[in-house]
DNA sequence: AAAATAGTTTAGAGTTATTCTAAACTGTTG
DNA sequence: CAACAGTTTAGAATAACTCTAAACTATTTT
């Protein structure tokens, strides 16, 4: 029998029960908030937003959360891989749903970001890491505008 | 015979000459201040630096400057393309006096930046940019820690 | 299933990097 | 050197977070 949290007692489907898990799996605990975020998130499939955007999301999907929540949340999914920070702009940080192996455009005229697919960048020369360092990730941005 | 800019009527060396008649190639009045965090920046050689650690050093070496002129200095000068902005920590920008094609290893523990030489790092393959957009540039940005 | 516990959320205050404002200042031009 | 336009600056303002401590809620214990 499947378990408590992926199937009800009625069979009936249970649209929250993958998120919870994943949750669980990460050592959070399944909170309203953190479960509305994080199937909000992946509903949404691939995308690129501040915690100002994904704030003004949850709200207007009738999700009640702070500010700070969404911050703690975003930080707290990045640590646990679910998620990935990208640093583009000084004015603010976004975050990616895609966590595969990618690089990106940033439009600097539209402050947006867009993935670059697979393998559609490839670096034949990478450098050793300076003596007593290690690479923790290679990111390449490629910075465009409306031309 | 040197402009009077670049040569004193004595023929004494004249230190502030080149920065000044830099500074007004690129449409800038050269002020005390400008001069000076010129000075200082072509002084130094390739480097990288907030806006608060260029702010400590001319104040160390005894130029009289506030940060809000650091901040339009530093602006003035990415604008001119005698310094370059690189984003790499939500919790500032940095600047480099480097502006020959190159990319940075970016040292998360230590939150300092170092070029990467030359030819170090090779893309094989760029993607084309999206329809209706040019490449400003393309940044490769290898963030590594303590191993 | 209530109580106890421990982890969460939140409003609001606090912080930090950066920008803005408007008054004082200074390089340039006539 | 006067007049003008561009600069600088202190201090206020803003924006993006982060912190705090009180209220809340999921889980564990009884």
């Amino acid at each position: 029998m499947a378990s408590k949290a992926t199937q009800s007692r009625t069979g009936a489907p249970r649209p929250y029960a993958q998120v919870i898990d994943r949750l669980k799996q990460m050592g959070l605990r399944p909170t309203r908030q953190r479960i509305c975020l994080a199937k909000l998130l992946s509903d949404e499939g691939d995308c690129h937003f501040t915690a100002e955007q994904l704030h003004a999301k949850a709200t207007g999907a009738g999700i009640r959360v702070s500010l700070a929540t969404i911050y703690n949340t975003l930080h707290q999914f990045t640590r646990a891989g679910i998620l990935r920070e990208i640093v583009v702009s000084p004015n603010s940080s976004y975050f990616d749903t895609n966590i595969t192996d990618h690089h990106h455009f940033y439009h600097e005229d539209r402050s947006e970001l867009s993935d670059i697919s697979g393998g559609d960048v490839v670096i034949a020369t990478v450098p050793a890491p300076p003596a007593g360092t290690r690479v923790d990730r290679v990111e390449v941005i490629i910075r465009v505008s409306q031309s």
